[in-house]
DNA sequence: AGCTTAATGCAACTTGGTTACTTTTGCCTG
DNA sequence: CAGGCAAAAGTAACCAAGTTGCATTAAGCT
């Protein structure tokens, strides 16, 4: 839960000006523990946020590694907050992302690295992205 | 290439009747080298065929474990043929996953297998996806 | 305060995919 | 080799996510 001033120092770290909307969408990301999609952000925020200027939001903060898209196998794109500083060139996300079953929820956890492959030759990789799917903490049976 | 015999061996044996969309677009499929979208199949296909019914083969196609989404961080979903049985429960698709960040193809590393993680308490792990960018083999400068 | 440029808000549009319903066709059985 | 039934195709209309163009507003620098 971070407090409004660390929201507008972090956009202002990141070269961003400071508007309404982005404080409040970056405050929503931050206080989720789990990947948001578009959709998902909109119904976060206060109502009559306008839909256009979301998706310019997110398209700005990805593209100054504020956030990062979170790989799934649907067809909706789902964000979630960096948790380490990253540039726009080079996301240092190297935690693995982990998809409930049950609760459709995708988490970061932070904790645990992506761990290396070894690839043919003449395959250069630049970032590499693990999901697991299965059942989350929350939603395991008792 | 596999000959359209093979083509209605596979549909028989994962229990679904033989009709010529499906036959095309399971040859489309595994004709190709790099994973594809719904509209990518679609533009592949004979002219004039219908999308819905597209759309619904392949969600049958996944259902019965002939084809498999690839994950990726875009909004369009892309389906790649299951190189090795799988079953609609279990699918034993344990390759990594290229993408080009240079002609944006996803391929199938088969030989390169997923390495496992060890994840926290509580979290049970089915399926594992890995995904790496950056760039592949053709599109490598001289 | 005033200016410049970036961000917002609005309307209209595109793309990917789905639902409901009717018609056709695969394929099993007699 | 009918003939019938269920599954698949086809058609239309719809929905949701995301985008583009343009006029308006507001951030933040001097």
């Amino acid at each position: 839960m971070p407090s409004p001033d660390r929201l507008s120092q972090t956009l202002t770290r990141h070269g961003l000006r400071q508007t309404t909307v982005r404080r409040a969408v970056l405050q929503v990301l931050s206080e989720s523990s789990y990947a948001l999609s578009g959709g998902e952000i909109e119904q976060l925020l206060p109502p009559n946020t306008d839909r256009i200027t979301l998706y310019r939001t997110l398209k700005s903060f990805e593209e100054c590694g504020l956030i990062h898209r979170v790989i799934d196998t649907s067809d909706v794109v789902r964000y979630a907050a960096c948790s380490i500083e990253c540039s726009a060139k080079a996301h240092f996300d190297n935690h693995v992302h982990f998809k409930c079953t049950a609760c459709e929820h995708i988490y970061c956890l932070n904790q645990v690295a992506i761990p290396a492959v070894t690839l043919p030759a003449k395959f250069e990789a630049v970032t590499r992205d693990y999901l697991l799917a299965g059942v989350c903490r929350e939603c395991q049976p008792a």
